[in-house]
DNA sequence: CAATGAATAATTTGATCATATTCTGAGCAA
DNA sequence: TTGCTCAGAATATGATCAAATTATTCATTG
C-alpha cells in the first residue's frame, strides 16, 4: 500500500505531469518543484531513503529522479555517495549571471518573433498574477509566478536547447532565491515584464530582449548582494 | 559472474572514472564516450537490456546512466518509452551555434586569466597531437584530442557551472560532428588553436576568445553546410 | 579522577540484483 | 479498417550486500 498513485492528491500535488506519468517522472517532478520553489534549503542532504519513505515510491524511480537532478546541476554529488542541495557561492553567482544574461534576451528575441495573440495574452495574465502576489507579500507564489512568466517565454520561443538550458540555471539558484526573498519580502523585486510585454506587442526584439536582460540581471545582483552579507 | 568490474579491462575500457567507482557512474561514462566520439549513430535506439548485454552490467546502473545521459540532452525520449541518439535538426544547429559562441569565448577569457605555464604547456601537447592525428587523416583520433583541447580549456578556466554547460553542449552535436567529419575527411578542419594559444601566452583575453569564437563558428557552420546538403 | 582519543560496534544509507508487473507495438483475425 | 493477442521491452519492488557515518567503549594521560 502507499504507493505515490494512491496518495492523497494534496500531499504530492506534483505540477506538470499527468496521473499515469510512470514513477520516476513524479518523483522527478516532485523533487523539482520542492528545489525550484525552495522547499529544500541549500545544503541540506538528500537521501534515497528518505524520499522513499516520504513519496512512497520505490527505490529505482527516486534513485533516477536523483541522478536526472543531478545531472542538471539541481543537486550535487559529495565525493562520497551522498547527495544534497548545492550552497551557492559568490563565484557561481558570477557564472549564473553571465549565463542567464548570455542566454535569456536570445530566447526573448526568439519569443517576440514568434508569439501569438494569444501567448502575450498569457504572459500578460501570469504577470497579473505576479504582481497581486507582491501586493500580498506572498513569497512562494511571487516565485512560482516570476518562474512561470519565464517559462512561458522560453515555451514561446520554441527553442528546446536554450530552453532547457535556462531551465537548467533556474534550478540551480532556486533554493537560493527562496532564502533571499524570505529575508528580503517582496518588496523591490525587479519587474521588467511590463516593458518586456511592451517591446513584444510592438514586435520591437531588442528592446524586449534588453528588457529581459536588465530584469534577469537586477535580480541576480540583488540576490548576489543578499548572500554576500548574508553569514 | 560476468560483473562490470571482473570484465576483462579491453572490453569495457572505460576512460574517466577510477576502477573501484559505482556501476552506475562507469556505464554512465562508458555510453558518455561512445556519444560523444560518434561510436552511436544519430537516430539510433538505445535499450536498456542491449546495454546490460554489452557491458555486462545490472539494470539499475544503466538504468541510471540513462536518465542521467537523456538530461543532458545525450539522448532523447522518443515519447513511447524508448530512448535513442537525437537526430540534428537545421533548427537544433541554430541553437547550438548561438550557445556555443555565447559560452566558450567567456571560458576563455577565464581560461587565459588563470592559466599557468603548465597549462600552455598541456594545451600546446594536445595541440601538436591534434595536428598529427588531422595530418594522418585520423577522424577518430583528432574528435578525441579536438575535444580535448577545449576539455583542457573549461578545467583551467575553473568555472564548474560554465564548463558543464559547454560540455553538455558538446555532448549534443557528437554523434552529428562524427558523420560529418567522416564524410569530409580531416582536411579543411577549423584550428585557431594555435591563435587562441598565442593569445593566451600574451595574456591577451580579448583575443582569445576571438579566436574561440572564429574556431567554433568555423566549425559550427561547417557542420551545418554539411547536415544540410546531406540529404 | 576526569578528559582525551583511538579502536570498534551499531546504525544508517547507498548500490546492486533478481524478479514480478505493466506497457507497447506488431501480427493476425474478424 | 478495427480490435485482440502476445512477445518483448521497460518499469518497479524489495531483498541483499557494501560502504560510510555515528555512537560507544575503553585504555591512556595530564
Amino acid at each position: 500500500m502507499n504507493r505515490l498513485a494512491e496518495v492523497p492528491p494534496t500531499a504530492s500535488d506534483v505540477r506538470g505531469n499527468a496521473k499515469g506519468a510512470p514513477a520516476h517522472q513524479q518523483v522527478y517532478h516532485h523533487l523539482r518543484n520542492l528545489i525550484l520553489f525552495g522547499e529544500l534549503a541549500p545544503g541540506q542532504p538528500v537521501t534515497i531513503q528518505g524520499l522513499v519513505a516520504q513519496l512512497g515510491a520505490g527505490m529505482t524511480p527516486v534513485r533516477e529522479a536523483i541522478r536526472r537532478l543531478t545531472a542538471e546541476g539541481a543537486l550535487e554529488f559529495q565525493g562520497n555517495r551522498r547527495v544534497s542541495v548545492p550552497v551557492m557561492t559568490p563565484a557561481h553567482i558570477e557564472e549564473l549571471i553571465f549565463a542567464r544574461q548570455a542566454i535569456e534576451p536570445q530566447l526573448t528575441i526568439r519569443a517576440t518573433q514568434r508569439a501569438t495573440q494569444k501567448d502575450l495574452e498569457a504572459l500578460a495574465e501570469i504577470d497579473k498574477k505576479l504582481d497581486i502576489a507582491i501586493a500580498k507579500g506572498d513569497v512562494g507564489e511571487y516565485l512560482k509566478e516570476n518562474y512561470a512568466f519565464h517559462s512561458k517565454l522560453y515555451s514561446i520561443s520554441d527553442s528546446p536547447i536554450l530552453s532547457e538550458l535556462a531551465d537548467g540555471i533556474w534550478l540551480r539558484y532556486g533554493p537560493s532565491l527562496r532564502i533571499v526573498c524570505g529575508r528580503m519580502g517582496t518588496q523591490n523585486l525587479p519587474d521588467q515584464h511590463k516593458e518586456t510585454l511592451d517591446a513584444m506587442r510592438a514586435g520591437d526584439c531588442d528592446r524586449a530582449a534588453r528588457a529581459i536582460r536588465e530584469d534577469v540581471l537586477q535580480g541576480m545582483e540583488q540576490m548576489r548582494y543578499a548572500l554576500e552579507h548574508a553569514d
